[in-house]
DNA sequence: ATGGTTTTTACTGCGTC
DNA sequence: GACGCGGTAAAAACCAT
């Protein structure tokens, strides 16, 4: 139990959140920021354990868009001008089935519009849930789906993809970024789609989102692992230095904020093994090791740092 | 498509509890 | 012996061109 108010967070000033009336909704004691759980809805009732149980038992999908026009509920209205009994209609009726023909298509259309964005947003409302993210985000994301539902972005691409797509273009932008993996996690899409989708509307919407900065990732892992706060900010001390020498360029910052988690915890004491690191920030062993010695090579050399160990001790 | 870079996978030996 | 750690080589993934 107690573990478990340690991995909620304010995402904004990092104060801890609190339950305050079991309705699901969680506010921040520092800012007050009010954060819906992962408790209000669920997501799906059923588990897949892997992608072809997912697909089959998945009752939602675009698949079947293909099919609505013959298996939904709605019926279109034939083109020809005949009756039930097959004989031909005067010009005034003709007249009339043509304005009703016109009508049916309206609705048509705007139905499935709106389906498919009831759909799209129910969609980021569950997996900004489960992922903790705020209401703000779930804004923007929504805003950004019907950017790309207006410009056309929708046709041969699933709409969970695109809504995936959109709830981690908006937390990127906000500067809270989930990683891939973590996002991939709760879309019902698998991770190929996702980012197919992601690059995308980014690339079509033009939509500017800045590489996401390694400390954005710190005080979640750490916060995961339950650290300690002085492991925490050496931790983003090593990213700055390594920022300043240009340590980071072309490494991925999930990588690099494992890392600097690592290399923190040695430095202050703290019992904490990279395989710790690796499994909640989801990089590699490997990739910790190769980063962490680069970033305490980089402390030490670094002045800024010397006179901090200096007024230390 | 290609090439260069980073990350992952898989396997290794070493020291410690 | 299991575990944490470190290194390596080859494969895979990523990115710009």
């Amino acid at each position: 139990m107690q573990k478990r108010e340690e991995a909620y967070v304010c995402p904004e000033c990092r104060g801890r959140l609190v339950d305050d009336d079991g309705h699901g909704e969680t506010t921040c004691v520092d800012c007050g920021l009010v954060v819906r759980t992962g408790e209000t809805d669920r997501g799906p009732e059923w588990h897949a354990y892997e992608q072809a149980e997912r697909v089959q038992k998945s009752r939602v999908g675009s698949p079947m868009t293909n099919m609505m026009h013959d298996k939904g509920l709605s019926s279109q209205i034939g083109w020809q001008n005949r009756d039930a009994s097959g004989n031909v209609l005067s010009t005034r009726q003709r007249m009339t089935m043509h304005r009703l023909r016109t009508w049916d298509e309206r609705f048509r259309t705007r139905n499935s519009k709106e389906r498919n964005l009831k759909q799209a947003l129910g969609e980021i409302d569950r997996m900004s849930s489960s992922l903790g993210l705020p209401e703000p985000i779930r804004e923007t994301a929504s805003v950004i789906y019907r950017r790309a539902l207006a410009s056309d972005l929708l046709p041969g691409r699933s709409i969970e993809a695109i809504a995936t797509a959109a709830l981690h273009a908006a937390a990127r932008q906000a500067g809270i970024p989930r990683t891939v993996d973590e996002v991939a996690a709760v879309s019902r899409v698998d991770e190929m789609e996702f980012k197919r989708a992601y690059r995308y509307i980014v690339r079509e919407l033009h939509l500017e989102i800045a590489p996401p900065d390694p400390e954005q990732y710190v005080s979640r892992f750490a916060s995961e692992l339950s650290l300690s706060e002085e492991t925490e900010i050496r931790a983003r001390e090593l990213l700055r230095i390594a920022e300043e020498n240009e340590l980071q360029s072309g490494k991925s910052p999930v990588g690099l904020a494992a890392a600097a988690l690592y290399a923190a915890a040695l430095l202050t004491d703290e019992k904490l093994t990279q395989d710790d690191v690796s499994v909640v920030a989801d990089v590699s062993s490997v990739t910790i090791r190769n980063h962490y010695r680069e970033l305490l090579e980089a402390d030490s050399k670094s002045p800024s740092m010397d006179n901090e160990r200096l007024q230390r001790y």
